[in-house]
DNA sequence: CAGCGTTTGTTAAATTCCTTACATTTCAGG
DNA sequence: CCTGAAATGTAAGGAATTTAACAAACGCTG
């Protein structure tokens, strides 16, 4: 964040300190920049300030139970992560216990579940809870320890003691990273963690990502391709040979 | 206006009390009628529900001027429990691990730690863990298990093995019901289960509840009155041999 | 039960918003 | 002064929202 982009956010506060609302159009008149710059701003500003239609309110005014719609973080490629989770949704019976990674590409699979499935779901990221905590019929279990704000989630630093005694059907996995090489990787070494630790224990493991992840290489590696069943992305499903 | 809409408007006011935002979309789906329709009752309904790019909000959120009562029906005593969290939270020093307990009451506790505060919280609720990831500066804890969607908390069935490696300065428990003989109660054993876990563990243990829950008796039971080094009310600090 | 005004639903066009991709500018380090 | 990364601007398409007009259903009244 530089200087001059922490400077508007403050006018911004500052501005919605005096009007509760404050149109986007009218902000990026306001500060001397243009809409898409208030746009990222905000988008880079979550838990300070709302965003809503068009519309910027501080986020104090919403405070309750936050609203996925005001999780304003730029959820780039929603399109084909969406499509994707549409393909792997079919991977899920009505009565199974399934393991959701973080980051914002599952969200899109917990919509996805039909409601009248008895799933018992694992995550272990806030935002994933969250969502399914809206779903009727599932059983959710978190795994719990230190959360990292950066994705969300937490990690257990300690055994993961309830994943020894819960059967995971299948394990449905995020990366930000995908090469035929260099296999699955994401930013965070402690995501890396949980998602090997379960990859261990899954019957079934589907990496689930956009298409824009491949060929790209993160930080953190996870898996290599064959350590998935299938890589699922909006174009369907692929064996993992094929990378 | 019918009595109809009139009872449809009451309907939705009802649902923004427990989720800040709702969708159009959604809201006709609820309500069982077309957007157009949820359109028009907001139209004649100004002043008590704000709609803004598509999303309906109830309008105390976004009008200084609304009534506080929205804010305050979802949460009984809220004001009560803001004062007694008021007091409560001068126990914490800048630099400490707590506990936090779920429910209503300690979510003021949260907002009210002041933003410079370099602590450490223990959770195991997700509204409360919500709430911390807003704040800068506390590194969240979080007990992970199996969701209880009446108390959106977690209960661990296995061992809380982290809370073993965490020195917890002091933790600050609510009850449903506090009774002189029959001690600190609340509704689900899940809770209580928690509670005492976390009692054992701690150096100093407060309680910290509304006047409203003083008399009361819940299901389950977690600890004796002189379990607690205090109790804190909206009227201040207590002394547990005093009830 | 016919008539009439009100409420509600449906559609289509106009407007606005969102995402993506790419061009341009800025700025710090070499 | 050059270079590369980050920040910002622009534009196009597709998606969502808004508005308006009209049709259908409802409820009351005579």
């Amino acid at each position: 964040m530089t200087a001059r982009k922490a400077q508007r956010t403050a006018r911004l506060m500052h501005l919605l300190s005096e009007r509760r609302v404050i149109h986007l159009s009218e902000a990026a008149t306001l500060l001397g920049v243009s809409e898409m710059t208030v746009r990222r701003d905000i988008a880079t500003n979550q838990g300070q300030i709302a965003y809503l239609g068009g519309h910027i309110l501080a986020a104090a005014e919403i405070d309750a139970d936050a609203p996925y719609e005001l999780a304003t973080a730029a959820d780039s490629h929603a399109a084909a992560k969406r499509e994707a989770c549409a393909h792997a949704v079919r991977k899920i019976r009505p009565d199974e216990t399934i393991f959701i990674d973080c980051g914002t590409t599952l969200i899109h699979l917990v919509d996805l579940i039909p409601d009248d499935y008895q799933i018992t779901a694992i995550c272990y990221a806030m935002n994933v809870a969250e969502r399914l905590s809206r779903k009727a019929n599932i059983t959710i279990i978190m795994l719990g320890g230190v959360y990292h704000p950066a994705s969300a989630s937490f990690s257990g630093t300690h055994d993961f003691d309830i994943l020894k005694s819960v059967g995971i059907n299948a394990a449905f996995l995020s990366a930000a990273g995908v090469d035929a090489k260099r296999g699955a990787t994401c930013e965070h070494f402690h995501e890396a963690v949980v998602k090997q630790k379960v990859m261990g224990l899954a019957r079934e493991n589907y990496l689930v990502v956009d298409s824009s992840k491949i060929g790209k290489l993160k930080r953190a590696f996870f898996a290599p391709m064959d350590g998935f069943d299938a890589v699922i992305t909006e174009h369907g499903e692929a064996s993992p040979d094929s990378f």
